[in-house]
DNA sequence: CTTGCCTCCGTATATAGGTACGGTGCTTAT
DNA sequence: ATAAGCACCGTACCTATATACGGAGGCAAG
Protein backbone atom coordinates (compact mmCIF):
# COMPACT_ATOMS: atom_id res chain seq x y z
CA UNK A 1 0.00 0.00 0.00
CA UNK A 2 1.16 3.07 -0.80
CA UNK A 3 1.72 4.35 2.99
CA UNK A 4 2.93 8.01 2.04
CA UNK A 5 3.53 10.22 5.28
CA UNK A 6 4.99 13.76 4.75
CA UNK A 7 5.07 16.84 7.71
CA UNK A 8 2.61 18.64 9.15
CA UNK A 9 3.22 21.65 6.93
CA UNK A 10 2.64 19.29 3.74
CA UNK A 11 -0.55 17.72 5.18
CA UNK A 12 -1.40 21.81 5.68
CA UNK A 13 -0.90 22.42 1.94
CA UNK A 14 -2.73 19.11 0.99
CA UNK A 15 -5.88 20.21 3.02
CA UNK A 16 -5.65 23.75 2.00
CA UNK A 17 -5.62 24.93 5.65
CA UNK A 18 -2.65 26.43 7.63
CA UNK A 19 -0.14 24.62 9.42
CA UNK A 20 -1.54 26.82 13.10
CA UNK A 21 -5.59 25.53 11.70
CA UNK A 22 -3.87 21.79 12.07
CA UNK A 23 -2.40 22.07 15.18
CA UNK A 24 -5.83 23.94 16.27
CA UNK A 25 -7.48 21.04 15.46
CA UNK A 26 -5.11 18.70 17.41
CA UNK A 27 -6.12 20.42 20.74
CA UNK A 28 -9.55 20.25 19.84
CA UNK A 29 -9.39 16.58 19.44
CA UNK A 30 -10.46 16.59 15.75
CA UNK A 31 -7.27 15.28 14.88
CA UNK A 32 -5.13 12.36 17.05
CA UNK A 33 -1.47 13.82 16.59
CA UNK A 34 0.57 11.04 15.71
CA UNK A 35 3.51 9.81 17.87
CA UNK A 36 6.62 11.31 17.54
CA UNK A 37 9.96 9.45 17.36
CA UNK A 38 12.22 10.12 19.28
CA UNK A 39 14.61 13.03 18.04
CA UNK A 40 12.74 13.10 14.65
CA UNK A 41 9.33 14.62 13.35
CA UNK A 42 6.08 13.73 13.47
CA UNK A 43 3.98 12.14 10.23
CA UNK A 44 1.05 12.23 8.57
CA UNK A 45 -0.65 10.24 6.06
CA UNK A 46 -3.34 10.40 3.45
CA UNK A 47 -6.01 9.51 6.07
CA UNK A 48 -5.04 13.12 8.05
CA UNK A 49 -5.93 14.81 4.79
CA UNK A 50 -9.40 13.31 4.13
CA UNK A 51 -10.29 13.78 8.11
CA UNK A 52 -9.46 17.57 7.24
CA UNK A 53 -11.38 17.49 4.44
CA UNK A 54 -14.22 15.77 6.18
CA UNK A 55 -14.08 19.35 8.68
CA UNK A 56 -13.98 21.28 5.98
CA UNK A 57 -16.45 19.64 4.13
CA UNK A 58 -18.72 19.57 7.39
CA UNK A 59 -18.31 23.24 8.02
CA UNK A 60 -19.18 24.03 4.40
CA UNK A 61 -23.28 22.60 5.24
CA UNK A 62 -23.02 24.55 8.73
CA UNK A 63 -21.93 21.71 11.10
CA UNK A 64 -19.90 22.93 13.99
CA UNK A 65 -16.37 21.58 15.10
CA UNK A 66 -18.32 19.69 18.37
CA UNK A 67 -21.04 18.47 16.06
CA UNK A 68 -18.51 17.00 13.32
CA UNK A 69 -16.38 15.92 16.03
CA UNK A 70 -19.29 13.72 16.68
CA UNK A 71 -19.72 12.90 13.13
CA UNK A 72 -15.97 11.64 13.07
CA UNK A 73 -17.14 9.73 15.97
CA UNK A 74 -19.03 7.64 13.46
CA UNK A 75 -16.45 7.41 10.50
CA UNK A 76 -16.87 3.77 10.20
CA UNK A 77 -20.28 4.60 8.38
CA UNK A 78 -22.20 2.00 10.16
CA UNK A 79 -24.47 4.73 12.69
CA UNK A 80 -26.94 5.44 10.02
CA UNK A 81 -29.26 6.51 12.63
CA UNK A 82 -26.94 8.78 14.36
CA UNK A 83 -25.33 10.29 11.70
CA UNK A 84 -29.14 11.51 11.00
CA UNK A 85 -30.20 12.59 14.15
CA UNK A 86 -27.38 14.94 14.47
CA UNK A 87 -27.90 16.12 10.65
CA UNK A 88 -31.52 16.85 11.22
CA UNK A 89 -30.71 18.34 14.66
CA UNK A 90 -28.45 21.35 12.45
CA UNK A 91 -30.92 21.73 9.89
CA UNK A 92 -33.29 22.61 12.33
CA UNK A 93 -30.69 25.49 13.44
CA UNK A 94 -30.57 26.31 10.04
CA UNK A 95 -33.80 26.68 9.45
CA UNK A 96 -35.06 28.43 12.08
CA UNK A 97 -31.79 30.69 11.49
CA UNK A 98 -33.21 31.57 7.90
CA UNK A 99 -36.51 32.54 9.66
CA UNK A 100 -34.99 34.90 11.77
CA UNK A 101 -32.62 36.14 8.97
CA UNK A 102 -35.84 36.29 6.94
CA UNK A 103 -37.23 38.32 9.67
CA UNK A 104 -34.72 40.93 9.86
CA UNK A 105 -35.14 40.92 6.05
CA UNK A 106 -38.28 42.02 6.29
CA UNK A 107 -38.17 44.70 9.14
CA UNK A 108 -35.08 46.06 7.82
CA UNK A 109 -36.84 45.99 4.04
CA UNK A 110 -40.03 48.13 5.52
CA UNK A 111 -38.30 50.61 7.24
CA UNK A 112 -35.53 51.33 3.66
CA UNK A 113 -39.01 51.38 1.87
CA UNK A 114 -41.12 53.75 4.33
CA UNK A 115 -37.70 56.06 4.34
CA UNK A 116 -37.65 56.05 0.47
CA UNK A 117 -41.08 56.65 0.08
CA UNK A 118 -41.78 59.85 2.22
CA UNK A 119 -40.12 62.23 0.78
CA UNK A 120 -42.01 64.94 2.54
CA UNK A 121 -41.04 64.80 5.92
CA UNK A 122 -38.86 66.35 8.25
CA UNK A 123 -37.13 63.13 9.91
CA UNK A 124 -35.75 59.94 8.65
CA UNK A 125 -37.79 57.30 9.44
CA UNK A 126 -35.39 54.46 9.68
CA UNK A 127 -33.86 56.49 12.76
CA UNK A 128 -37.32 57.86 14.06
CA UNK A 129 -38.54 53.88 13.97
CA UNK A 130 -35.59 53.06 15.72
CA UNK A 131 -35.75 55.59 18.09
CA UNK A 132 -39.06 54.53 18.84
CA UNK A 133 -40.14 53.09 22.53
CA UNK A 134 -41.87 49.65 21.30
CA UNK A 135 -39.41 47.36 23.08
CA UNK B 1 -39.24 69.38 32.52
CA UNK B 2 -38.69 66.35 33.84
CA UNK B 3 -35.81 65.69 34.36
CA UNK B 4 -36.18 62.89 36.37
CA UNK B 5 -32.60 60.90 36.98
CA UNK B 6 -31.79 57.64 38.17
CA UNK B 7 -28.55 55.08 38.39
CA UNK B 8 -27.05 53.21 36.39
CA UNK B 9 -28.86 50.01 38.33
CA UNK B 10 -32.15 51.86 37.47
CA UNK B 11 -31.06 52.77 33.82
CA UNK B 12 -30.70 49.04 33.20
CA UNK B 13 -33.84 47.93 34.57
CA UNK B 14 -36.07 50.17 32.89
CA UNK B 15 -33.65 49.83 29.50
CA UNK B 16 -34.22 45.79 30.30
CA UNK B 17 -30.43 45.08 30.22
CA UNK B 18 -27.76 44.10 32.77
CA UNK B 19 -25.85 46.69 34.72
CA UNK B 20 -22.63 45.68 32.53
CA UNK B 21 -23.88 45.84 29.57
CA UNK B 22 -24.71 49.63 29.86
CA UNK B 23 -21.32 50.25 31.41
CA UNK B 24 -20.14 47.82 28.36
CA UNK B 25 -21.55 50.50 26.13
CA UNK B 26 -19.72 53.41 27.33
CA UNK B 27 -16.69 51.72 26.73
CA UNK B 28 -17.55 50.87 23.08
CA UNK B 29 -19.00 54.71 22.61
CA UNK B 30 -22.58 53.90 22.34
CA UNK B 31 -23.54 55.67 25.79
CA UNK B 32 -21.86 58.93 26.95
CA UNK B 33 -20.73 58.04 30.38
CA UNK B 34 -21.88 60.96 32.70
CA UNK B 35 -20.27 63.41 34.16
CA UNK B 36 -19.36 62.22 37.65
CA UNK B 37 -19.91 64.83 40.43
CA UNK B 38 -17.08 64.70 43.31
CA UNK B 39 -17.76 62.14 45.64
CA UNK B 40 -21.17 61.48 43.95
CA UNK B 41 -23.22 58.97 41.49
CA UNK B 42 -23.55 59.23 38.18
CA UNK B 43 -26.80 60.33 37.04
CA UNK B 44 -28.54 58.84 33.76
CA UNK B 45 -32.11 60.10 32.38
CA UNK B 46 -34.29 59.01 30.23
CA UNK B 47 -32.46 59.91 27.16
CA UNK B 48 -29.94 57.42 28.10
CA UNK B 49 -33.14 54.67 28.43
CA UNK B 50 -34.28 55.42 25.23
CA UNK B 51 -30.47 55.29 23.33
CA UNK B 52 -30.56 52.48 25.13
CA UNK B 53 -33.70 50.87 23.44
CA UNK B 54 -32.76 52.47 20.19
CA UNK B 55 -29.47 49.83 20.32
CA UNK B 56 -31.62 46.87 21.13
CA UNK B 57 -33.98 47.90 17.90
CA UNK B 58 -31.22 48.04 15.98
CA UNK B 59 -29.57 44.65 17.42
CA UNK B 60 -33.04 43.06 16.11
CA UNK B 61 -33.06 44.45 12.70
CA UNK B 62 -29.54 43.11 12.38
CA UNK B 63 -27.15 45.68 12.86
CA UNK B 64 -24.18 45.55 14.88
CA UNK B 65 -22.84 47.67 17.45
CA UNK B 66 -20.34 49.04 15.00
CA UNK B 67 -22.88 49.94 12.54
CA UNK B 68 -25.91 51.00 15.63
CA UNK B 69 -22.75 53.82 16.30
CA UNK B 70 -22.70 54.73 12.77
CA UNK B 71 -26.88 55.56 13.06
CA UNK B 72 -26.29 57.40 16.45
CA UNK B 73 -24.20 59.99 14.76
CA UNK B 74 -27.24 60.26 12.01
CA UNK B 75 -29.22 60.88 15.89
CA UNK B 76 -31.12 63.85 14.55
CA UNK B 77 -32.91 62.33 11.72
CA UNK B 78 -31.68 65.03 9.11
CA UNK B 79 -29.41 63.02 7.24
CA UNK B 80 -31.86 60.27 5.30
CA UNK B 81 -29.67 59.53 2.57
CA UNK B 82 -26.69 58.08 5.07
CA UNK B 83 -29.28 56.62 6.92
CA UNK B 84 -30.91 54.04 4.06
CA UNK B 85 -27.11 53.86 2.73
CA UNK B 86 -26.45 51.87 6.31
CA UNK B 87 -29.12 50.27 6.04
CA UNK B 88 -29.38 48.99 2.70
CA UNK B 89 -25.59 47.78 3.10
CA UNK B 90 -27.32 45.70 5.84
CA UNK B 91 -29.96 44.62 4.38
CA UNK B 92 -27.65 43.40 1.60
CA UNK B 93 -25.57 40.91 4.19
CA UNK B 94 -28.51 40.20 5.41
CA UNK B 95 -29.64 38.66 2.02
CA UNK B 96 -26.14 36.82 1.77
CA UNK B 97 -26.65 35.52 5.15
CA UNK B 98 -29.76 33.93 3.80
CA UNK B 99 -28.53 32.86 0.39
CA UNK B 100 -25.61 31.36 2.08
CA UNK B 101 -27.52 29.34 4.96
CA UNK B 102 -30.10 28.26 2.22
CA UNK B 103 -27.35 26.28 -0.05
CA UNK B 104 -26.20 24.56 3.73
CA UNK B 105 -29.76 24.08 3.96
CA UNK B 106 -30.39 22.38 0.49
CA UNK B 107 -27.11 20.18 1.20
CA UNK B 108 -28.00 19.03 4.01
CA UNK B 109 -31.33 17.94 3.52
CA UNK B 110 -30.22 16.21 0.57
CA UNK B 111 -27.57 14.36 2.43
CA UNK B 112 -30.81 13.19 5.13
CA UNK B 113 -32.77 12.29 2.06
CA UNK B 114 -29.92 9.88 0.81
CA UNK B 115 -29.51 8.74 4.04
CA UNK B 116 -32.97 7.89 4.33
CA UNK B 117 -33.67 6.35 0.87
CA UNK B 118 -30.96 4.31 0.55
CA UNK B 119 -31.59 1.61 3.02
CA UNK B 120 -29.81 -1.17 1.27
CA UNK B 121 -26.76 0.62 1.45
CA UNK B 122 -23.54 -0.76 3.84
CA UNK B 123 -22.37 2.52 4.99
CA UNK B 124 -24.00 5.83 5.76
CA UNK B 125 -24.19 8.45 2.83
CA UNK B 126 -23.79 11.28 5.24
CA UNK B 127 -20.76 10.03 6.49
CA UNK B 128 -19.61 8.90 3.02
CA UNK B 129 -20.22 12.23 1.21
CA UNK B 130 -18.13 14.11 3.93
CA UNK B 131 -15.52 11.84 3.32
CA UNK B 132 -15.59 12.58 0.36
CA UNK B 133 -12.25 14.14 -1.38
CA UNK B 134 -14.53 16.76 -3.51
CA UNK B 135 -14.05 19.90 -1.75
C1' DC C 1 -23.34 49.93 64.56
C1' DT C 2 -23.62 46.42 61.63
C1' DT C 3 -25.62 44.35 57.54
C1' DG C 4 -26.58 44.66 53.09
C1' DC C 5 -27.36 46.83 48.82
C1' DC C 6 -25.58 49.89 45.62
C1' DT C 7 -21.86 52.35 42.72
C1' DC C 8 -17.44 52.29 40.71
C1' DC C 9 -13.41 50.40 38.67
C1' DG C 10 -10.38 47.25 36.47
C1' DT C 11 -9.88 42.89 34.85
C1' DA C 12 -11.09 38.11 33.62
C1' DT C 13 -14.03 34.83 31.34
C1' DA C 14 -17.17 33.10 27.83
C1' DT C 15 -18.27 31.40 22.76
C1' DA C 16 -16.30 29.91 17.93
C1' DG C 17 -12.72 29.24 15.16
C1' DG C 18 -8.92 30.13 14.34
C1' DT C 19 -4.17 33.27 13.62
C1' DA C 20 0.14 35.01 15.28
C1' DC C 21 4.34 35.24 17.99
C1' DG C 22 8.73 34.01 20.20
C1' DG C 23 12.15 30.89 20.90
C1' DT C 24 14.63 26.37 20.18
C1' DG C 25 16.55 23.15 17.38
C1' DC C 26 17.07 20.09 13.11
C1' DT C 27 18.01 19.54 8.36
C1' DT C 28 19.10 21.00 3.85
C1' DA C 29 21.13 23.94 0.39
C1' DT C 30 24.80 26.88 -0.86
C1' DA D 1 30.04 26.33 7.95
C1' DT D 2 26.40 29.09 7.78
C1' DA D 3 21.83 30.55 6.61
C1' DA D 4 17.14 29.43 5.23
C1' DG D 5 13.29 27.16 6.16
C1' DC D 6 10.57 23.97 8.74
C1' DA D 7 9.05 21.51 13.00
C1' DC D 8 7.78 21.97 17.70
C1' DC D 9 5.96 24.11 21.77
C1' DG D 10 3.48 27.17 24.70
C1' DT D 11 1.05 31.11 24.83
C1' DA D 12 -1.13 35.29 23.39
C1' DC D 13 -4.20 37.52 20.39
C1' DC D 14 -8.28 38.33 17.23
C1' DT D 15 -13.74 39.49 16.38
C1' DA D 16 -18.33 40.31 18.70
C1' DT D 17 -21.05 40.84 22.50
C1' DA D 18 -21.45 40.67 26.46
C1' DT D 19 -21.21 38.55 31.60
C1' DA D 20 -18.79 37.81 35.88
C1' DC D 21 -15.57 38.70 39.64
C1' DG D 22 -13.07 41.08 43.31
C1' DG D 23 -12.51 44.75 46.17
C1' DA D 24 -13.21 49.64 47.80
C1' DG D 25 -16.35 52.79 49.50
C1' DG D 26 -21.00 55.12 50.53
C1' DC D 27 -25.67 55.34 52.35
C1' DA D 28 -29.82 53.76 54.68
C1' DA D 29 -32.50 50.64 57.54
C1' DG D 30 -32.87 47.68 61.35
ZN1 LIG E 1 -24.61 3.38 16.25
ZN1 LIG F 1 -34.67 58.18 5.88
ZN1 LIG G 1 -26.00 63.97 6.17
ZN1 LIG H 1 -27.00 7.33 6.91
Amino acid sequence: MTQKSFTIGALAKKAGVNVETIRFYQRRGLLVEPVKPPKGIRQYSERDVQRVRFIKQGQKVGFSLDEILELLGLEDGQHCREAQEIALRKLALIRGRIESLRTMETALSNLVETCANDSGRVSCPIIITLMGTSA
